[in-house]
DNA sequence: ATGTCTTTGTGAACGCGTGCACAAAGATTG
DNA sequence: CAATCTTTGTGCACGCGTTCACAAAGACAT
């Protein structure tokens, strides 16, 4: 079966597609909600509805996990509930360590929904030497200077890093050193890491940058006798477009 | 219901494929930072590998833009920064109002890279009287009542949803009933909202079960045999597949 | 038991995104 | 001006993800 590492050491998912894993967790949740209302079964139209999908793509994310559902019933309630948390790995303890203690890190620590699904908040970790010592949301601070012990002791695999750009690779390293093997990045930085090691990003910026493209087509769309495209002025080939930048324009620093 | 031809208004981005629109404000990241160094040109290739990702796929990403490189060159860093700026309807001021201001909410709004790209926090609105007049990072927050009014005196057309999970939809129906089209939910709910509204969420809890699925795997890879706590009971109809042997969920009979 | 009705599970078709590989374009050198 | 070298732009093939549509599985009624 192993058709050869050509390097290709993302698409390893144990069968189930990543797009099916990136929705079982907005199953999880519609049925959490179904469970603490007491509903016993659900067919695959109304929990799609639910989560704000296609009742076949859920058909055939849930015929990965394996054939959970009654024909001409539905889905157990709990019983998908814990199948899709135990596929997830929800049935254990996760440890997190959030390192960069300022405004968004200390939001995340607040965030009660983060210990809801095995996620706890072990560490909280900072490099500014104020701030040791000081408890936010009831976890005291501890400085970077002990991130290896920290990270060793408290068996953390998933880092959290909410630092400055400019500190995310270096802060990165020393976590994955220190054993972590799962990231989540909300610094606008593209991390490099070994092999083995996830990343996923949270880009707040990205997605303004994607609803204003939108946000423009759909204004262009009403005037669209209007000037759209007047400014381009391609460099065409008889006009060298070397350092006389023409029209750069605005600039955002 | 069934075969309801609901209309497919994602796939109307003009001719710019929804995958390179996500990438574009990755290139316009790593082009900025090139730009602050004065660096005149770049190659795909390098380009690429700064915004962490296959020059090939750039090459074809910025081909649709149009033909902005010079071959044996590279492309002109400032006029392509330029290009996907206007591309992205950065040229243009974009008032965003933030719904919630609690830990998150007021996070987003001390957070300065947001004003760094044409993105202007207008204004603040919460529910809470109590917090109506304080000022958040310089703005002052104002009250729910009057969303409407704020949303069109500023000409607000990108709403952020920092509220708690049960207000999120009235929220969103609010603000777009106000004029909002775009709108960035932090809410873990799954938004309703008319057509010609664009939605994207931002979801922490998801992306980190997304994580803990892999490193689960990661660590199965090593033991394959391992005890599972105490799972709940089920009686399955008939004895379906069992890979995994244990059966669920108490059954409500 | 048998028939009817509901809903699952999935085969198959299709479209999108990705990456390879290369011809062409243009810069550069002699 | 011709030769050479660099890098773009893209045709093409492939694999993944989505959706349709329907046979089969099972519940339920008679
Ligand atoms: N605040 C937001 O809403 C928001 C939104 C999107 C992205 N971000 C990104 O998230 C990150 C954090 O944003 P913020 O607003 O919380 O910034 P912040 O300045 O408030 O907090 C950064 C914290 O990181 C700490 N830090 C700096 N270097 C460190 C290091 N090497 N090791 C450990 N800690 C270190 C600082 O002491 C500070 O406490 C930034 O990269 C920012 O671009 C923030
Ligand atoms: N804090 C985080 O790190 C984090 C992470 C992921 C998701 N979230 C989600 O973001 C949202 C906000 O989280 P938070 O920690 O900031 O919560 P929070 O309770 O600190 O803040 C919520 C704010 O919303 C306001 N509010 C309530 N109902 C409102 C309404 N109808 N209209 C306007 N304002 C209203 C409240 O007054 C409060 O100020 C939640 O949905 C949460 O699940 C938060």
């Amino acid at each position: 079966m192993a058709t050869g590492r050509t390097h290709r050491p993302a698409t390893r998912s144990r069968g189930i597609p990543e797009a099916t894993v990136a929705r079982l967790p907005l199953y999880l949740r519609a049925l959490t909600a179904l469970s603490e209302r007491s509903v016993p079964t659900v067919s695959s139209e109304e929990l799609a509805t639910a989560a704000g999908v296609n009742s076949a793509k859920l058909r055939k994310d849930f015929s990965y996990l394996g054939s959970y559902g009654t024909r001409g019933v539905g889905y157990d309630v709990e019983y998908l509930v814990y199948q899709i948390s135990r596929e997830l790995g929800l049935t254990q303890d996760w440890p997190v360590a959030i390192v960069g203690i300022g405004n968004l890190g200390a939001a995340l620590a607040n965030y009660g929904g983060f210990a809801s699904r095995g996620f706890r908040v072990a560490a909280l970790i900072d490099a500014d030497p104020a701030m040791a010592g000081t408890p936010v949301a009831g976890i005291a601070v501890q400085h970077t200077d002990d991130l290896d012990r920290i990270i060793s002791e408290n068996g953390v695999s998933i880092g959290v890093i909410t630092t400055p750009p400019g500190a995310a690779q270096q802060v990165c390293d020393r976590l994955v050193a220190a054993g972590v093997t799962s990231i989540l990045n909300f610094a606008p930085t593209v991390l490099s890491v070994p092999e083995g090691v996830d990343v996923r990003k949270v880009d707040l910026s990205i997605e303004l940058q994607i609803l204003a493209f939108h946000e423009q087509r759909k204004a262009g769309e009403d005037a669209t006798a209007e000037d759209e495209g007047a400014p381009p002025m391609r460099a065409t080939p008889a006009g060298r477009k070397g350092p006389d930048g023409d029209m750069p324009a605005v600039m955002p620093a």
